[in-house]
DNA sequence: GTATAGTGCAACCATCCAGTTGCACATGAC
DNA sequence: GTCATGTGCAACTGGATGGTTGCACTATAC
């Protein structure tokens, strides 16, 4: 799958949202602390930041017993090079359309 | 849900970024059309339409007994200043931690 | 008129996955 | 050493949903 795919896939569900908002404001944080701030247990959080993971939105850093996750936000780029792709090509059919019934 | 939420609920399915990507390449195309050259049936291009017309991504305008979708890609924008805000969060506090760190 | 092509709706099924619980293991504090 | 805290793994469950089939309805073509 594409790396944007992958990006729309971990963005694609709204816990997965919060989880990695909470964390772009927090700097840093383990699953355990995420969790105190969340509605969910533990285990769901390390879930999604897996997945998160999996899309290079999230790095993880062992320390000592914790285990600390950052936000790596290069990855937005992609997906949102697929969109301006999208609406690009869009655009192109549309301005080939007005063209042609400018005629 | 913010509008951000929904595009990305949107897009958060492969086969839905096939439709949307296939619309925007044909410019305009009816659920029939889009059905031909995709591996599944119309019903499951309509749903998969519902669900992008519901996140403000696509339009449908009758025509006749047939219903044409479009792309309308102003919503797009919501997506990536969503991307954008949590980078930016990120990217301050790191700065702060860097500034701290520097002390 | 009839035949054809398109759409809309409802029911159904299978699969996926978010979330939970429970327990074992590892590490730091004392 | 013991105790507390944190992590990892596995099994299970309920709900959501992507996809299908079937049928009724509508509009164009002839």
């Amino acid at each position: 799958m594409s790396d944007a795919g992958r990006v729309f896939d971990a963005l694609g569900d709204p816990t997965r949202r919060r989880v990695i908002a909470e964390l772009a404001s927090l700097g840093a944080a383990s699953s355990t602390e995420l969790a105190r701030t969340l509605p969910i247990t533990r285990q769901a959080v390390c879930k999604h930041l897996d997945a998160l993971a999996e899309a290079g939105l999230v790095c993880a850093e062992r320390n000592g017993r914790a285990v600390v996750y950052r936000v790596t936000p290069e990855r937005f780029g992609d997906a949102m090079t697929w969109m301006s792709d999208v609406g690009a090509q869009w655009d192109a059919r549309l301005a080939k359309l007005r063209r042609r019934a400018a005629r």
